[in-house]
DNA sequence: ATACTTTCGATTTTT
DNA sequence: TCGAAAGTAT
């Protein structure tokens, strides 16, 4: 099948040829062709025939498209356990790629769980990277490592790249590690060696020294016997194309091939599945077919922002002559009204391969997809908050409700209604455990007792806790290690038993090199984890935590002693260590019950009873930076965001939009977003705000021209707060201006308040701004801000606040002193000449 | 080294 | 505006 022998040994492993599982015949074996003939085995039932089609179509190359809630794991779980079942390939023989560890996890439970316990032996079962590093530690000495190279975290990145910078003669300040670490992150996820990069890109940073940087980056890494991780995948990359022997071995070796979540892979990972997966053409010219499938959905692609390319799945067929597209539209998650909604938005966008949800569980007490307005965001949140409380008083479990926000600043005015209302709630994100602080500074204490040579370590935790190793002391052991070409470590020894350092720091240092030595000598002699909590007790730096005075401290302590129960797991500490950079997450607790609140992004893959999607606006959602710097693709990201959050919900959803947000620490007043009139009449009902804010605060100050009229003006609720005069004339100023001036830098439209009440009058949009035009679309706005009308000591007058003068003008910002407000920030548009 | 001041930036995040 | 992070002064 492969054009290569089959059962070529394969780098003498353990983990290859694990006998088949019991009742798996041998592959290809009369045995496997018997059963094939017996009829569908157990695994097969309750699957619709597309789910069965995708589970049993084996051969050849074949794309899923597997809309939202439509059983997805199931179907490549599935199909694995019949891959494995009908005695088609070994456990071994079959590579199965997801992008987190969570879902590697749950791939092997659930497969565990329909083959049996027999599974032990998927070792290429795995995300990208873990996969990676497994394939780089066999053939490090390929790429000029030792197969025990340490992953660095992104800390050690950007200290090295500081370093490198500054060694180049550059101002760090000018050029921050920070960034290059992000074009070198985008590089490598393009697959772009140093020699490959765009001239434009090596020029743009670091004085034209781009390159030069990246290079010295890499040879860095190299002589510290390190990776990052964007290596992961580039090495193999490059150990592939340069050793046609090594990937002939895993050709014969994989059979099969599946990959998760396609739709996000990004240009490097889509060159190693493509080396992996394409077979060198036969004698007769034509390739020998593959075996892969790739499982994804384009319309939930929102990764592009960090390289994921849409095209590869868009690409697949082209890629894979002859290849097999599968959709599964059949959606078991949501109500009607809710997939109606969702397909109804996600038809807006252009390109794409086209699916259609549908469900035939059709409910006529099933709810519509509920818009709801609000005056600003803590209305919003107050809102919200309340008909959680009454959802929950009616029995429903917090932990069926979520909250998903565009940008993670939303969430603050949610977590403050729920602490003042006592409201469970948790945060879903944000850093993961091990990134933070102290399970990185335990972990670099662990690398340099494991190995001395680790210099990134040494260099992280020389002075923490505080032993006066400063700067002069990091300096002048840097100096003395590349003199004498040795490890940190060695020149720290070297440098204690001279007069180069003063005494105080001199005895220091060597109390902490002969604690370090007297841990490595307890390596093997002492169980690893106890090791690790006297490492952290004796180098003081458990100390340093309890006496810290701050509200973090005891989590950290906690964290400390979590990561090292953690470690109970592992042979070694040096086996941990392997593992722990790739695989450890947060652990969240599940026992209470919640409301959850994450962002969009982090809800992909989730479902909740009822969900909440707050800031619909304009320029939150669609993110003006999206669009900006997007334009109609950044849209589009943008749509397929909404859509993911509207697919979210299983029972009921809330859209929220609010007329005033705080941005910058300005109040703007804004629109709701086109997203909410994408949405299909039938299946929405707008709510009326029953608030205190109710009436006029619900205003819904109507739709900017460049989308046409909003079919929501004409019901009554919003209508009603048309009928001030106020309200109209923002609206006439609105549509005039709009045509002209889509926003300004900060991202909203030209109808502005200072604070409270929205008057238009003369809106920030009488400049002469072009916009950003696409396919004749007004997408994006460019920066322009014109220069106010005011000057300082002008008398002028303010809807709200009254009279006062002019303090300080900044573009069209103006301080005021109010005669009876005080002093106040407004925008020049919302005042007049008094 | 620690406390105070200044500056900067503000979407999304995995491995 | 406001918070973090980096710089400066003691």
């Amino acid at each position: 099948m492969t054009g290569y022998p089959d059962d070529l040994p394969f780098f003498g492993d353990d983990d290859d040829f694990v006998p088949a599982p019991a009742p798996a015949p041998r592959p290809g074996g009369i045995a496997a062709r018997a059963q094939a003939a017996r009829g569908a085995p157990r695994y097969l039932e309750g699957l619709n025939p597309e789910q069965r089609l995708a589970v049993e179509t084996t051969e050849g190359p074949v794309l899923v498209l597997a809309g939202a809630g439509t059983g997805k794991t199931r179907v490549l779980t599935t199909r694995i356990a019949h891959i494995l079942a009908s005695g088609l390939a070994y456990p071994s023989q079959i590579l199965a790629v997801t992008f987190t560890n969570k879902a590697a996890r749950e791939m092997k439970a659930r497969i565990g769980i329909l083959v049996g316990e027999a599974i032990e032996g998927m070792p290429w079962l795995g995300t990208f990277h873990s996969i990676g590093v497994k394939m780089l530690r066999r053939h490090a000495e390929l790429v000029g490592l030792n197969s025990n190279f340490t992953i660095l975290d992104t800390d050690d990145q950007i200290r090295l790249l500081k370093q490198l910078i500054q060694a180049e003669g550059l101002d760090d300040k000018r050029w921050p590690a920070r960034q290059l670490a992000g074009m070198i992150d985008a590089w490598k996820n393009k697959g772009l060696s140093p020699a490959e990069i765009p001239e434009g890109d090596a020029r743009s940073f670091g004085n034209g020294k781009g390159r030069q940087l990246y290079q010295a980056y890499q040879d860095r890494l190299k002589t510290l016997n390190a990776v990052d991780f964007g290596d992961l995948l580039m090495l193999p990359i490059r150990i592939f194309r340069e050793h046609a022997d090594v990937l002939r071995e895993y050709h014969s070796k994989f059979r099969y091939i599946l990959v998760d979540e396609y739709q996000d892979t990004n240009t490097a990972q889509y060159m190693w599945l493509r080396l992996l997966a394409q077979r060198p053409a036969l004698p007769d010219g034509s390739r020998p077919a593959v075996n892969i499938c790739c499982v994804g959905d384009d319309d939930q692609s929102i990764y592009g922002w960090r390289g994921a390319e849409v095209d590869n799945i868009l690409r697949f067929e082209k890629d894979f002559p002859g290849a097999k597209v599968i959709r599964l539209e059949r959606n078991y998650r949501s109500t009607a009204h809710i997939l109606g909604a969702a397909s109804h938005l996600i038809a807006h966008n252009e390109g794409r391969l086209g699916k259609t949800l549908f469900t035939d569980r059709g409910d006529p007490d099933d709810a519509r997809v509920k818009v709801h307005a609000a005056w600003d965001s803590d209305e919003e949140a107050r809102a919200i908050g309340e008909e959680i409380e009454a959802l929950q008083s009616k029995g429903h479990a917090l932990n069926d409700m979520a909250i998903l926000v565009r940008a993670s600043f939303q969430m603050r005015a949610f977590e403050e209604r729920f602490i003042t209302l006592g409201l469970n709630y948790r945060v879903i994100g944000g850093p993961r455990f091990y990134e933070r602080q102290e399970i990185r500074d335990a972990l670099a204490y662990f690398r340099i007792v494991s190995q001395g040579s680790d210099d990134l370590a040494l260099e992280r935790i020389i002075n923490v806790p505080k032993r006066g190793l400063g700067e002069a002391a990091l300096r002048l052991m840097h100096d003395t290690a590349r003199a004498r070409n040795t490890s940190l470590l060695q020149a720290a020894r070297d440098l204690i038993g001279t007069e180069e350092m003063k005494p105080k720091p001199r005895a220091a240092l060597r109390a902490l090199v002969e604690s370090i030595e007297r841990w490595q000598g307890m390596l093997d002699r002492t169980p690893h984890t106890e090791l690790a909590e006297l490492i952290l007790e004796e180098s003081g730096y458990v100390d340093m935590w309890k006496n810290d005075r701050s509200p973090e401290a005891p989590g950290r302590l906690e964290n400390l002693k979590e990561l090292i129960s953690n470690m109970e797991g592992y042979e070694s500490m040096r086996a941990f260590l392997e593992h722990v950079s790739l695989v450890m997450d947060a652990e969240q607790n599940d026992d209470q019950d919640a409301v959850s609140l994450m962002t969009l992004h982090s809800a992909k893959g989730l479902e909740f009873d009822t969900v909440f999607l707050p800031g619909w606006e304009e320029g939150l959602f669609p993110h003006q930076r999206a669009l900006d710097e997007g334009g109609r693709a950044g849209l589009e990201e943008e749509r397929r965001l909404a859509y993911v959050g509207v697919t979210r919900a299983k029972k009921n959803l809330h859209i929220w939009f609010t007329s005033n947000r705080r941005i910058h620490g300005l109040w703007q007043s804004t629109i709701p977003s086109r997203f909410i009139d994408e949405l299909p009449e039938e299946h929405v009902e707008v709510v009326e705000s029953g608030s205190s804010y109710g009436g006029y605060g619900s205003g819904y100050p109507g739709r900017p021209n460049p989308y046409g009229a909003s079919r929501f003006d004409d019901t009554p609720v919003f209508s009603n707060s048309y009928s001030t005069p106020g309200w109209q004339r923002a609206q006439r100023n609105r549509n005039e201006a709009t045509q002209r001036n889509w926003g300004n830098r900060s991202g909203h439209q030209v109808e502005r308040i200072g604070y409270g009440e929205p008057d238009s009058g003369y809106g920030a949009g009488r400049g002469s701004f072009k916009g950003k035009v696409i396919e004749g679309e007004l997408v994006a706005k460019s920066v322009a801000t014109e220069p106010s009308r005011f000057k300082v000591g002008d008398r002028v007058f303010h809807l709200k606040f009254g009279n006062g003068n002019v303090a300080a003008v900044d573009g069209n910002k103006l301080t005021i002193d109010f005669d009876k407000a005080g002093q106040k920030r407004v925008l020049d548009g919302f005042v007049q000449p008094a």
